[in-house]
DNA sequence: GCTACAATCTCTAGCGACTAGAGAAGCAAG
DNA sequence: CTTGCTTCTCTAGTCGCTAGAGATTGTAGC
């Protein structure tokens, strides 16, 4: 008889439920990605089911790669349906050029290492191409990696 | 008369030889993969020419994206050239892997996120593709990312 | 010698996105 | 009542640096 009144969950449930951890969704709490749920008397935290959307929002957003602050913006955005979506599109668009650029780098680096081991002759280090070529790098495919490029990242 | 003596450098000249910053050299010592150099009476790193090669030989190591732990360890090996390099290989070789499945990802990754681009109208935010396809991940392109992937590495 | 100013020193803290662990408290079943 | 599981808070660690404070040393010009 009763409507069904989905009961508010711990936060283990919904580490099931969302494929997080449990520590992964007292994080997002903590910077406020995620509301802060009511507690029970014994002082755990108990969900409303629209949790699940929200934290299920975030995992695949992360998945994607995207950044936390740019989640936090997606997430503002998905919580005021009537306004414009431009910046959504805009913050995809700048993830998706941010993904291009790490794949061409990537694809530059592996091109470098893969020609550093296929001259390896598997002898004494002396003759190792691996080292030689990290040794010195006028050794190297091309300059396409100096300057251009963000030592610190990976 | 005198033979050519090079005169050991401060930290600076080091960093421009390098193209490292100073702090950076620092914290190599740090960690170990540089050895501390002798001092000057007032207390100022003195480095011998060997600390070049040895800093660019890192900073190419890691434009080619190895790890400190895997860089420290090509580091032993060149210290060692009678040895066998095979290690260095396997190295190089893992890394190679590495690369290519980051590549693999992020390919995937991109085309999720273009379809989602593509597919947005750039009108409110409550028929934008961007936000839908994040809340529900039954929208995406496939399970490829599901599962197999570690939420947390870019 | 004195005065600027640059370079260097040590030490600590911060980045991003969590993860790991300690130690305490709550809760359900037997 | 005890056992064992879940949850709580808090702190610290990950990686590879980077930024800043505050002290000292070195150097160039006058």
């Amino acid at each position: 008889m009763n409507p069904p009144t989905p009961r508010p969950q711990p936060i283990g449930r919904l580490a099931e439920a969302t494929g997080l951890k449990v520590p992964t969704i007292r994080y997002y709490e903590q910077i406020g990605l995620l509301p802060s749920p009511p507690r029970s008397q014994g002082n755990r935290r108990l969900y409303p089911d629209s949790a699940i959307a929200r934290l299920r929002f975030i995992r695949h957003a992360r998945e994607l790669g995207f950044e936390i602050e740019s989640i936090r913006q997606l997430l503002d955005m998905a919580d005021h349906p009537d306004q414009s979506c431009a910046d959504a599109d805009s913050i995809a668009r700048r993830h998706l050029a941010d993904i291009q650029s790490k794949i061409a780098r990537l694809t530059a680096l592996g091109e470098e290492v893969s020609q550093m081991i296929a001259g390896c002759r598997q002898s004494s280090v002396r003759q190792c191409r691996v080292i030689q070529v990290l040794a010195d790098h006028g050794q190297c495919l091309g300059e396409h990696l100096a300057g251009s490029v963000k030592i610190n990242e990976k």
